[in-house]
DNA sequence: GATTTTTTCAAACAAATGATTTAAACAATT
DNA sequence: AATTGTTTAAATCATTTGTTTGAAAAAATC
């Protein structure tokens, strides 16, 4: 491996990314990848196994230092034994996409419409190897907000879960439609101030009716 | 065309539609659908002209009622002048979903895992056909929000119109989710229950912050 | 009842798909 | 320099894909 010349293995993998996140999983074919990356076909199945596990690889790269993150910034609300807010909850669970671009190679949008397909389209049903954080995330998120907003029931925090992730997974994936649709008219506003809508937008949503004062 | 046997054309269509919302647009081929017919591979063909013809026809079977209905909703909120609330807009928006599914053959969790797919997966961009209904629909409904919401600019419409898509599109697709997920612990909620939970956390969305009195 | 039109069907088409094989090229180690 | 292990490459495999063909069957029209 020099330096002038990546590693077939990384460049696939690299060259996959940027076709799913324009195309979606199932668009894709191997040689749309090998093509686009000047590789051979066979090179896939020898670093890979599969089509499908070199999916698997595009779908746990990103998603689950993401997760991560997530863990990490909740656990650094709660310290010591404070409550979080909902906001900061919000917080915890969104930025981390920010957080995780910035450290990839990635462009924001290429990126954001990546991690849109993995939410929604997930290839066959989410690679086992994910599940256990995936399951995690969800559990620590739910107890967080019951916590941060005691007048809610369990059901209704994991409706609201469900709502907020529906938010996000829309934003990441069409989030430049609004800039296209609307001719420019609605501008082409950074990654951060889409967030603080988003966060805005949920934590209303997470606040209203059943009980919880504020 | 007898009582006892359907028109092998509507028959295609309908077993489309259900193989599509089960496994989606790009992972369903002609003879997974003919198969399941037990209709010759070139009726499809010959009934539609291609198969992208097809997953046209699947796509504003429904979507195009909806969006009609949409529009007379809402024109009966704003009919002597009267201004709509946002509550009564969002109204408009969703209930279609349940209006027309109730006039339709299909199950709900069928139809809705379908209108999901149009949302979210639109078959290599919306038909044709589709665009000028979508964008009236668009239109009239950004103008609606904002005389219901007067303090709020195009664009913070725009971009809350945009979230509350994505809430939709992910409780159509992804609403027996979780029922699923917690064992049954989430339990499985009618469909009005699911809207009613949906508008809630919408509206408060909707109202939140920028100088909106409410 | 004969004739036309519409619909069905089996068969075949070319193109594309994921995967595999076998040998050559390359790199690393001795 | 010879040997080893790793990576690339062209060719081929068996399937599957959407589409077309041409003849038989069914339905509609005269």
């Amino acid at each position: 491996m020099q330096a002038h010349k990546k590693a077939t293995k990384t460049l696939i993998l690299e060259v996959a990314e940027r076709l799913v996140a324009e195309r979606g999983f199932e668009s894709v074919s191997l040689r749309d990848i090998t093509n686009s990356a000047n590789v051979n076909v066979a090179a896939v199945n020898y670093h890979f196994g599969s089509k499908d596990k070199l999916f698997e690889a595009v779908q746990c790269r990103y998603i689950e230092p993401i997760n991560e993150e997530r863990l990490r910034m909740l656990e650094g609300l709660t310290l010591d034994g404070r409550v979080a807010t909902v906001r900061e909850i919000l917080e915890a669970f969104m930025r981390p996409f920010l957080t995780v671009v910035q450290g990839s190679e990635m462009s924001e949008k290429l990126f954001f419409k990546l991690m849109g397909r993995c939410l929604m389209d997930p290839q066959g049903g989410l690679p086992q190897e994910m599940i256990p954080g995936i399951k995690k995330v969800a559990e620590t998120f739910t107890r967080a907000f019951l916590e941060a907003a005691p007048g809610l029931t369990t059901e209704c925090v994991l409706w609201r879960l469900h709502f907020t992730f529906g938010v996000m997974a829309q934003t990441l994936l069409h989030g430049d439609l609004l800039h296209a649709l609307t001719d420019g008219a609605c501008g082409d506003p950074d990654a951060e101030d889409q967030f603080q809508e988003m966060i805005d937008f949920c934590e209303a949503g997470f606040l209203t009716g059943k009980g919880v004062g504020k």
